[in-house]
DNA sequence: ACTTTTGCTGGGAACGTTCCCAATATGGCA
DNA sequence: TGCCATATTGGGAACGTTCCCAGCAAAAGT
């Protein structure tokens, strides 16, 4: 495991017998005109030396580092680990390489690969932002594209699910199967913004189907196993529940199986006492009992197109900024009641 | 989103009124002895002129990076993903940073890494590889851990599961149920002798009880979703299969749950009829019906231990290699009978 | 007061590339 | 044969750091 010496152009150059010019017109597919015979022989040289560029050294010259960052918050998350690894395709199609950094939903991670981007490590970055601080990544100065809709985010390059257009989706199914008390649990975690838009395409819904808004519906609560578990109670504690609650629009799916199972748990039959409707779609939404019904969203497409703006914005930075926001796809399962309508 | 121009080391020092190289004493905590109002004086300058450091220019210099590549061979999946989680808290801690490389099973792909590696981006490398070829690993020369079990890897350092331990950790459990007729599926991707680790402790586990190896109860597969329906079938289609087979031993959850399932559908009462028990327990081996009893890996310690050692090895390059293999812990669920003693 | 130690500083030479510019060789054309 | 256009080459000068070494001042010891 001894660290390779000074294997450089130079010791290259001095083999083949010709200039570090020379192999550096090899070696850099740019520099352009290169006789056959020269390129030969620095090949032979390279192979026989095992010479391989240090990149410390190109970087440092051309700025260029032919490395993308693709930043997502949770890693062990199969969402997220979709999306990253489908940008991967788009990404190495262009000659860059990805790796992926895992913010763990913390700021100071989050602040740790910001400064990496800074120091002029990578070509191109992927996030979504833990916090709501877009200057901070325009204040990086390279390209970005965004993950996940930001109504603020008006001159950076975003990609990411259509959070009206889904929840409205999912809004719009439990009204077609009857459901007219409909409450909605979701968060703020990290992203205000974002997550309103859930509950304002609630609010707007409600209003367009002439239901005013209850209150007691609205439960906040942390997008987390454990707000499931809140959530169920807070359903159950909620007097004359049954009378109150047809079906429960839940912000994602980790908490809608969780809600489901403690349901479950307590005796209540999720599917005809109560409707439950998630959105994601990840993996364990086909294994609840019931299986939940949720708005898949469209990773492939989302990391593809990501990769796509990317690879746009490198090649041009001054063109104008681009969103391409996804609607999601219903999952129709077993955790939505058909319901015979009534008030 | 102007790429930030030429604000060096140099402007700082301008700025400060100090000589560069006082600027670089203080930027790169190294160089010793700076008094307080000199140093004063250059942050001030950083802060103003939002200074900060070209890596590419410092990486040429020391030859550090500060970076750590952790290759998987597939992040989607949770195993993995965890495992990479898992690692960053012990790098960071040593001040490094930590980005994540999915190969997704691609040769391409990792070779792709690997010439990251090589050209000195990273200061080490924590990988599990696609390939057999160890001396592949050896050649990017530059500290390296591996993930996963490698009998012919006795120079390189690795930390994984004990996949003898753990293998005997199902078979003793199936046994101490009643089980007798014991089958084994498993494949052999990519790794040839990783995974010839389970099927030899099988015939060991076998001849130890005295029983004799059943061809027809050893089954070759992917380990995939595919993988466990063919399975499933294999099982239905042998004759008086209920005679012949008691239990099952998947070699990962992914086949097992998928087994399941398509046992279930043709109405086998996993559980009663037939044993399941698979390895790894993924997230949804806990809502499979039955549930899935499992030999779960032990992930953190898993990413906990190659952090430390790959810390170990690039403070110490001469250090002898170590492994570190962990057992698997048994997770009992439903999915393995209770079956008095026959034969 | 003189030397020695110590703490701090600045100047220049690396590190391994790429890029610019000038120099040479080659070939075509008159 | 002579002359111009073109293809190929080599020699430096960057790029932004860090490191080594020498210099200098202030503090400490004799």
């Amino acid at each position: 495991m001894a660290r390779k010496q000074s294997i450089s152009i130079i010791e290259v150059a001095r083999l083949a017998g010709v200039s570090k010019s020379t192999v550096s017109r090899v070696v850099s597919d740019r520099g352009g005109s290169v006789s056959p015979k020269a390129e030969g022989l620095v090949n032979k040289a390279i192979e026989e030396l095992g010479y391989t560029r240090n990149h410390h050294a190109s970087g440092l010259r051309t700025q260029r580092s032919w490395m993308i960052l693709v930043m997502v918050p949770d890693i062990a998350n199969s969402f997220w680990a979709e999306i990253a690894r489908t940008t991967q395709d788009g990404l190495e199609a262009g000659g860059y390489s990805v790796v992926i950094g895992n913010t763990d939903w913390s700021e100071q991670r989050q602040e740790r690969y910001y400064g990496l981007a800074r120091s002029g490590r990578f070509d191109g970055l992927i996030l979504n932002s833990v916090t709501d601080d877009l200057d901070a990544i325009k204040d990086m100065g390279i390209p970005t594209v965004l993950l996940g809709e930001r109504v603020e985010a008006q001159d950076i390059d975003t990609v990411g699910t259509d959070t009206r257009a889904a929840t409205r989706i999912a809004l719009d199914f439990l009204w077609a199967r009857g459901h007219r008390r409909i409450a909605i649990a979701t968060n703020e975690h990290g992203s205000e913004r974002f997550l309103s838009l859930r509950r304002r395409t609630y609010g707007e819904f409600l209003s367009e189907k002439g239901v005013a808004v209850d209150r007691d519906l609205v439960f906040r609560l942390n997008l987390s196993e454990e707000g499931g578990k809140e959530l169920a109670k807070s359903i159950l504690s909620l007097p004359r529940w049954q009378e109150r609650i047809d079906a429960v629009f839940c912000g994602n799916d980790v908490i809608a199986i969780a809600t489901i199972d403690a349901l479950a748990a307590a005796g209540v039959a999720v599917g005809s006492d109560i409707s439950i409707i998630g959105m994601d779609d990840i993996p364990a939404a086909a294994h609840s009992r019931p299986a939940l019904t949720t708005v898949r969203k469209m990773r492939t497409l989302t990391g593809k197109a990501a990769a796509e703006l990317l690879l746009a914005r490198i090649s041009d930075p001054g063109r104008p900024t681009e969103k391409r926001l996804f609607p999601g796809e219903l999952v129709t399962r077993a955790s939505v009641a058909e319901r015979c309508i009534h008030t």
